[in-house]
DNA sequence: CTTTGTGCAAATTCTTTGCACCAAA
DNA sequence: TTTGGTGCAAAGAATTTGCACAAAG
């Protein structure tokens, strides 16, 4: 589906740069920053803005098309697969990997009394594969 | 036990300040962030600083006495209760609240090939029951 | 003594805000 | 033409750093 078309069902008027950032999530699914996503977008579009970057994904994650991820204690990191899956940070790189291959019932919602639930966000961290070699 | 000794179990050599942190903690399980201790204990302890807070905490975390949540976009929060339990976040209020009372197995760290999973961070967001009678 | 912790001020970093200009319907 | 989006500069907020003094063993 194209882009523009995908954020229309989000109750989101396409811009050239909304458009833009959103297939920059969707292509690269690295669980960019802020930071990452202008500077990957500024060589191409000069006059972009980081305010508008901040815009955008503020918008996202309004609309719920997008997740704005609580793992890292720093920066934001915003995941444009908005389907269940959990994620795991490694302690030392600090990167972020998917993990889609768990049980659905970890991503359930408890029906509990006094809480209307609305988003699950599961998240691990440890040392990584690549990582552990090294040491 | 006593602080002192709680914190000594975790190679944490007691202070004044560190077992008065510790201490707030424990007492008012809030998921205080920074700013709110210091705001606590600065009364009774006039010299104490924003910087040994910071300090403090991030000796803790480093050292796995207490959990820095992520829950919060805003500002790091701490939670000395380092059992599994899962967290409720209010998107009206902000108030955190413990989830004690889910399954285990939410908590169990999954064996996944090439990752080596230390922590398991669960949170729910939505709306909770005193924030849902206002509307 | 010697090592470690504390606390002030300054610096850094991340994010938001105010406002003027631009673009699209 | 009118509404909403963009982007600059400045402001604001959270956290870290450098360094001198204090405390504890």
């Amino acid at each position: 589906m194209q882009i523009h078309h995908y954020l229309k069902q989000f109750d989101i008027k396409p811009s050239v740069q909304r458009t833009a950032v959103m297939d920059y999530l969707m292509s690269y699914k690295t669980h960019p920053t802020i930071d990452e996503i202008y500077s990957y977008l500024s060589p191409f579009m000069p006059t972009l803005s980081k305010t508008t970057i901040y815009n955008t994904l503020n918008l996202f994650v309004e609309k719920g098309a997008v997740l704005q991820l609580a793992i890292d204690e720093k920066n934001a990191r915003y995941d444009a697969d908005i389907s269940n899956h959990a994620h795991f940070k490694c302690k030392n790189c600090g990167k972020v990997y998917d993990l889609f291959d768990l049980k659905q019932e970890l991503f359930a919602k408890p029906m509990l009394e006094g809480f209307d639930i609305h988003t699950v966000e599961l998240s691990y961290s440890g040392i990584c594969g690549s990582c552990k070699g090294m040491n």
